[in-house]
DNA sequence: ATCCTCCCCTAC
DNA sequence: TAAGGTAGGGGAGGAT
């Protein structure tokens, strides 16, 4: 049943082919082992020894004059260092005869030579210069390896298009570099945070997360192209059958996945040419090693009585109080930590307690030997390219998981070639073995679920079959907090059922575990403990969503700090949407702002701490990749936040609702625009709009938010309700409700709404007087903001706090000059309104549906100027150009909608709700006529828009489809 | 019922 | 010092 594939057993089998095969690979695959023996050798040897290549690390390719062992030899001999594997961070030059074009790219950011520089620098008793010895590319015969034409090419594609994380040095092995150590000397006086210039790509290219998270999602593209146009050519397949590693057994119809992953991946690939290590705690981290004293300011215990679990010591299932006793400990043991995290760990780390995710320092508790060594971003992202490669050389059925991990469904590969299970494993085991130096396990069982725990027992460096007859009882005895799904809190309260194996959790009922668990997890809970899985290997992954964020260095003192960030990341989105030639209608802004009672030091080096996250989200106008947009709607939305730039420890921008990019349409010109502009300008010379108009409107619209989104101006009380719940800080301030409807508006418009939106808070207020409907009245039900934490937090800036800009945050106080003034005064014609929220409206009516006397409205006003859209001015005119751009537009520009957003709001600014009436219907009418799906959405969000401003002023919707 | 927003959780 | 990202599933609760 399960038995424990080792390497040896697979490997006499493949000896056949790996000759004929042409695999580079092939030609070395015996090397490694050897190496570390040879190392201690070679330096014990007399001889004559030097150190002329301290610093230069070789890779030989092809064939050489001195042979790849030899030159290997002189190396070590002489201070340099021999890769086994190419990779552009650990070699500083490749040694060949010719230069493949293949390889040229691989290739063209290291020095490639003849091994004729080798042996004469050894002559000269000097490193001599390269430049003579220099390969240029030859037209030489490619290499008539296996045709991988196609995946090859996605696969360079991959990684010119990814975002690339420079290459530190070209060598950042362990042996010093001479030459190189200059880097970081001058930025030293400062500390590096989000106020300084760069600061988002700097981390980005120190971020491990950043890069797991890239490349795991070119690899879910990559499969999803593949099974899509891949030509269906396995030249691994092809090879299984050519060298009759076929068994007998053809009838096998039951489905088998294998799941495939990289041992330890980051320690893995770090110790390719460090065997030295090999066999040693060792912990893949920023840290040096160096111990670093806790900073004034900070406050470890606060820390660790919030700490939300994942970061103080690792991503595990421990208890809470567990981890919290073992940083404690370590901290006083120690008096000082390394809040570097581990990201991989290697597994004699493992068996003393480390895991991948803790903090270097209580890992260094756990195993004071732990030897950390330093990222090779280069180096994994070459790993993990290869390891797709070859799996894709035997099947498309991948479901990529992570740069490190997939799944495969092989039963096709088995019917086909009749292999076994094993074989196969071992197949792929051994290859990518020889290919990259590391290891990978693979876990094979009949559903996804079995295999991913069979790889758990197959670790490391091992193979794991679980025969379909086996399920029950492999599946038993498995941890239950190893189940897919089960993490942290899930763990917790698993524990406290009583839960361990998977076998207890059988014993729980379906009931049970529904009071326990949601729906969903309870039904997989239930399902999985079972050792059943019906979810399919899902090949082709659609991206619902694309986003930026930054959660590490974020400190700012000024405003216009945050603004800057915020340019900056948006800058960044608008890189990352247009790279996957995506435009999104959903934006969302996260920040992590720091807990009220936190300190302002965190213990991790400029970490985020314990916050408070917050998210909001708003729809664009149309779909958006345009960082000018982005930026603008984030900044619209940071004003309602109302967050003290002190407290920010994170900031994100999520864009979802995801379309492809469509660049036609872009290409079209403003009908309204050109219009408008026609009638001022003579002619076709600059007719055309700039593409991107410094204020470009990119609409935002202002959510109608659930429990109502505070578009209604309040005064600043409280209602206990609320200050309950703790979050009322939050709390958005009056002044700024629907500010990012405002900030779209020109200034002037703006500041209308304002006094409307005051006077009509007045009036409320009097109304409401006596009544205790006001508190509810006052303030929506629920709390507008999403705040993951109830706790009340000092770092959001009560309103009146605010500066004094041009939003006043007075309500109680009446403008002086409060002149508002209907343009024209129309028929006193009742308009129906749909109240939002019933029990917001004044007393008199309460119903669902309230007449509003439109004549009620102007009191005080004055409109100095004729309102106008686009030089049009009566209704007529109006309908007749509207009329003109329905029906000559395909896709309605934003700047076109924003204008005639613009102009409706002026009119209800100008309280003509009857003609915003009118108007709308009108368009209401013939967008059904044209009946396509860009305008509708675009009347849904004119409307939408046009409502919040008539909420904002009357806490009452216009009733506007039909 | 079904949608949407905001949140939590999980995984690598 | 240290580089705590990113995407998806899913649930609660309100709007429709
Ligand atoms: N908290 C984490 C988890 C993972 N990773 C990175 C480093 C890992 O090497 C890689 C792959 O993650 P795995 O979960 O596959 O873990 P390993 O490959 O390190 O070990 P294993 O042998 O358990 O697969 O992702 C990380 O940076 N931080
Ligand atoms: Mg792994
Ligand atoms: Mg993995």
């Amino acid at each position: 049943m399960s038995k424990r594939g080792r390497r040896g057993g697979a490997r006499s089998r493949n000896d056949g082919w790996e000759e004929s095969g042409g695999y580079m690979a092939a030609k070395k695959c015996k090397l490694d082992i050897q190496y570390n023996e040879m190392v201690s050798l070679e330096q014990t040897k007399e001889g004559t020894s030097s150190n002329i290549f301290n610093g230069i690390s070789i890779y030989v390719n092809g064939y050489t004059k001195p042979s790849s062992d030899e030159l290997k030899r002189l190396m070590m001999l002489h201070g340099g260092k021999y890769c086994h594997f190419f990779s552009k961070t650990n070699c500083s030059h490749v040694i060949a005869n010719n230069l493949p074009d293949s390889k040229v790219k691989d290739w063209k950011y290291v020095k490639t030579v003849k091994p004729e520089w080798v042996t004469d620098s050894i002559k000269a008793g000097k490193q001599l210069s390269c430049t003579p010895y220099t390969l240029y590319v030859a037209p030489s015969v490619m290499q008539p390896t296996i045709n991988f034409a196609k995946v090859s090419e996605d696969q360079r594609h991959m990684s010119e298009t990814a975002t690339v994380c420079k290459a530190q040095s070209v060598c950042n092995t362990s042996t010093h570099v001479p030459s190189t150590n200059v880097q970081k000397v001058n930025q030293n006086a400062q500390t590096k945070d989000s106020r300084n210039e760069g600061f988002i790509k700097e981390f980005y290219d120190n971020s491990r997360l950043h890069l797991i998270s890239t490349l795991g999602a070119e690899f879910k593209d990559f499969v999803t192209k593949l099974h899509q146009t891949g030509e269906k050519v396995f030249p691994g397949r092809q090879r299984l059958l050519e060298h009759g590693i076929y068994a007998q057994s053809p009838s096998k119809q039951e489905q088998v996945i294998m799941h495939i992953d990289m041992d330890s991946f980051f320690v893995s690939v770090g110790l390719r040419n460090r065997p030295d290590l090999v066999g040693k705690p060792v912990a893949v981290t920023h840290s040096k090693g160096k111990m670093v004293q806790p900073r004034e300011g900070t406050d470890f215990e606060y820390e660790l009585s919030h700490w939300k679990g994942f970061s103080l010591s690792g991503n595990t299932n421990l208890d809470a109080d567990t981890k919290q006793e073992l940083v404690r400990s370590s901290v006083e043991l120690e008096k000082s930590v390394s809040m570097a995290e581990i990201a991989s760990c290697s597994y004699e780390a493992r068996q003393a307690g480390v895991k991948n995710g803790m903090f270097m320092g209580p890992a260094r508790k756990l195993c004071p030997n732990l030897v950390p060594i330093p990222y090779e971003f280069e180096g994994y992202r070459e790993v993990a390219h290869i390891l797709y490669n070859v799996v894709a050389s035997y099947t498309h059925h991948i479901e990529a998981i992570s740069c490190d991990e997939m799944f495969i469904d092989c039963t096709d590969i088995l019917q086909s070639t009749g292999i076994s299970e094993e074989q196969l494993a071992s197949t792929i085991r051994d290859e990518v073995k020889d290919k990259t130096g590391c290891n990978a396990s693979i876990g094979i069982g009949p559903n996804i679920l079995i295999a991913r725990m069979a790889t758990r027992v197959a670790k490391p460096n091992g193979q794991h079959l679980v025969h379909i007859d086996d399920i029950q009882h492999f599946i038993a005895k498995q941890l239950a907090k190893d189940l897919p799904g089960v993490g942290r809190k899930t763990c917790i309260k698993l524990q406290a059922l009583g839960v361990t194996t998977c076998s207890d959790l059988q014993a729980i009922s379906l009931a049970k575990l529904q009071k326990e668990f949601g729906a969903k997890l309870s039904e997989s809970l239930f399902e999985f403990a079972r050792g059943k899985d019906d979810r399919p290997i899902q090949m082709e992954k659609e991206r619902k969503s694309v986003s930026a964020e930054v959660n590490y260095g974020i400190r700012f003192k000024e405003q216009t700090e945050v603004t800057r960030f915020i340019n900056d990341l948006a800058e960044e989105v608008q890189t990352r949407l247009r790279r996957l030639e995506l435009k999104g209608r959903t934006l969302t802004l996260k920040l992590k702002v720091r807990k009220s009672d936190a300190p302002k030091e965190t213990i991790k080096f400029l970490g985020h701490g314990i916050c408070d996250s917050i998210a909001k989200s708003t729809q664009l106008i149309s779909p958006t990749d345009d960082a000018q947009s982005i930026s603008k709607q984030c900044l619209a939305l940071i004003k309602i936040l109302n967050v003290e730039p002190e407290d920010y420890r994170g900031v994100g921008i999520q864009i979802s609702r995801l379309e492809r990019n469509d660049k036609l349409a872009s290409k079209s010109a403003s009908i309204l625009k050109y219009m408008k502009q026609g009638t001022n300008i003579p002619d076709t010379a600059s007719v055309h709009i700039p593409k991107v108009l410094p204020d470009l409107p990119t609409l935002k619209l202002d959510n109608p938010e659930p429990g109502g989104h505070a578009s209604v101006p309040k005064q600043a009380k409280t209602p206990t309700g609320i200050a309950a719940q703790g979050s009322s800080d939050y709390m958005v301030s009056p002044s700024q409700i629907d500010e990012n409807v405002l900030q779209e508006l020109p200034k002037d418009i703006q500041d209308q709404i304002r006094k409307e939106m005051r006077l009509h808070q007045m009036k409320k207020i009097n109304t409401a007087a006596g009544g205790k409907q006001t508190q509810e009245d006052v303030v929506p039900k629920q709390e507008t903001l999403s705040i993951s934490s109830l706790r009340q937090s000092p770092t959001i800036k009560s309103p009146k706090k605010k500066s004094p800009s041009k939003n006043s945050p007075k309500i109680f106080k009446v403008p002086k000059g409060s002149k508002v003034v209907k343009k024209k005064k129309l028929s006193p014609k009742k308009i129906v309104f749909q109240d939002p929220n019933q029990h917001e409206i004044p007393p008199p009516v309460r119903h669902n549906k309230t007449s509003i006397d439109v004549s009620i409205k102007p009191v005080v006003s004055s409109q100095p100027e004729e309102i106008e859209f686009c030089g049009a001015r009566s209704i007529n005119e109006v309908k007749l150009l509207i009329k003109e751009w329905l029906y000559n537009t395909d896709t309605p520009l934003q700047e076109d909608i924003l204008m005639l957003v613009e102009y409706l709001v002026q009119l209800v600014v100008a309280k003509n709700l009857e003609e915003v009436y009118l108007l709308s219907k009108f368009l209401h009418r013939h967008v059904l006529r044209i009946d396509t799906g860009e305008w509708k959405r675009a009347v849904d969000i004119i409307e939408q828009k046009v409502n919040d401003v008539i909420h904002s002023i009357y806490s009452s919707k216009l009733k506007l489809s039909n």
